[in-house]
DNA sequence: TAGATCCCTATACCATCGTATAGGTCTGCC
DNA sequence: GGCAGACCTATACGATGGTATAGGGATCTA
């Protein structure tokens, strides 16, 4: 029975994930409130199979605490979880040798999933991040593209059409066709070819 | 029970993934040896609740088929599998609407857990490729382009419209649609953004 | 509470793009 | 001469792209 080891700064969350891991999947749970926590309590356990970790969390200092984990014990397999979460985010810490990202927005049946994947020695990351709740980009280099903008601009900078940007984003082809407007006019382009082509030129995507 | 649609054209691949399925996990698995004998078989079936198709296998046609699948049959989760796939190949069938990508090098165990993960709704893609098989890009090298085409693109590369081409070159717009697609054709590509992206990347232009 | 901003949708219209079919001219080559 | 290939044009049609207008809802802030 696999061991695992929560760490949460949010008791409903933490607790309820636990209890549903431990009822429905008979794997065997633990839980932390802290980074600190976890790490002190992993000392007296034989072995973790599983250390999942908040991303914003006391003691996680970005993503110094994922190595501080990773480094401390090798043999466990650590995964993040989080609510807010940008695509960047997951990249950089599957880069800093996280074995997972666990978006909070997967459902419960989907991170059971997760976790036999991590365990079984994948690597877990999803594709899309339920396209709610994304972090502030850090960039907008000079032009002030919204959020959906930005995102609209990346699929249109693999040559896709508007239809199937709607079917990525999960919105309608005429909302797409207002994102598009709107991101040719603050990129002062005048249509979707020319856009990609700058986006590629600034690196925007 | 879920219905499995496994369409590769090698024999042994292909039986032998849907064996395994069929036995270890109860999955219900047919197959086909190609995209067209799949669509077919569709056809005849209630519901087929996830779509297998290999990457490369007659009549896919590039990402051609992919898309013809997902629009034939929208209630149908549609995967791709590949042996030698780069993680472009994955996020080009990812951004097309593919509900995941298999690559062969994954375990059993892992690819069960895959199909799980897509029939529960989730996008699948794996993390890391096992750096072993990266695919040769699908280029053609030189490149066949005939004089008048390659002055077309140079043209699309900068964002011009058909008209705009036409005046340029002291021809018809009708001839430059003639042109793009045939230049369109020769790339390997859906759209002239696609084909500005290709030819910029591999400087064409 | 009232703006402001962003996001989503709907309907409609026209422009552009891409395909198909069917011709024509020219050049170079067997 | 016949053939192939590149180039040009024409008509037509469906798909896609871009604009315009007009809403509704959510969030944040003054």
């Amino acid at each position: 029975m696999p061991n695992i080891l929560i760490a949460d700064d949010h008791d409903l969350v933490r607790d309820t994930i636990a209890a549903y891991l431990e009822t429905v999947e008979g794997f065997k749970a633990m839980t932390s409130p802290t980074l600190q926590t976890a790490l002190e309590k992993m000392e007296g356990i034989d072995t973790v199979d599983l250390l999942i970790l908040d991303y914003h969390m006391p003691g996680m200092n970005g993503l110094e605490g994922l190595t501080q984990a990773l480094k401390s014990y090798p043999a466990t397999k650590v995964a993040l979880i989080s609510g807010v979460a940008s695509r960047e985010a997951a990249n950089g810490a599957m880069a800093r040798g996280a074995h997972g990202f666990i978006p909070k927005s997967l459902s419960p049946s989907s991170l059971v999933n997760a976790i036999r994947f991590i365990l079984s020695g994948e690597r877990y990351m999803p594709f899309d991040f339920g396209a709610s709740q994304i972090a502030a980009a850090p960039s907008d280099g000079g032009s002030n593209l919204s959020e959906r903008e930005m995102q609209t601009l990346e699929q249109l900078c693999i040559g896709l059409s508007n239809k199937e940007i709607a079917r990525n984003l999960g919105i309608q082809e005429v909302t797409v066709k207002l994102h598009v407007k709107n991101l040719l006019a603050k990129l002062g382009v005048s249509n979707r070819t020319q856009a990609a082509l700058l986006a590629k030129e600034r690196h925007l995507c």
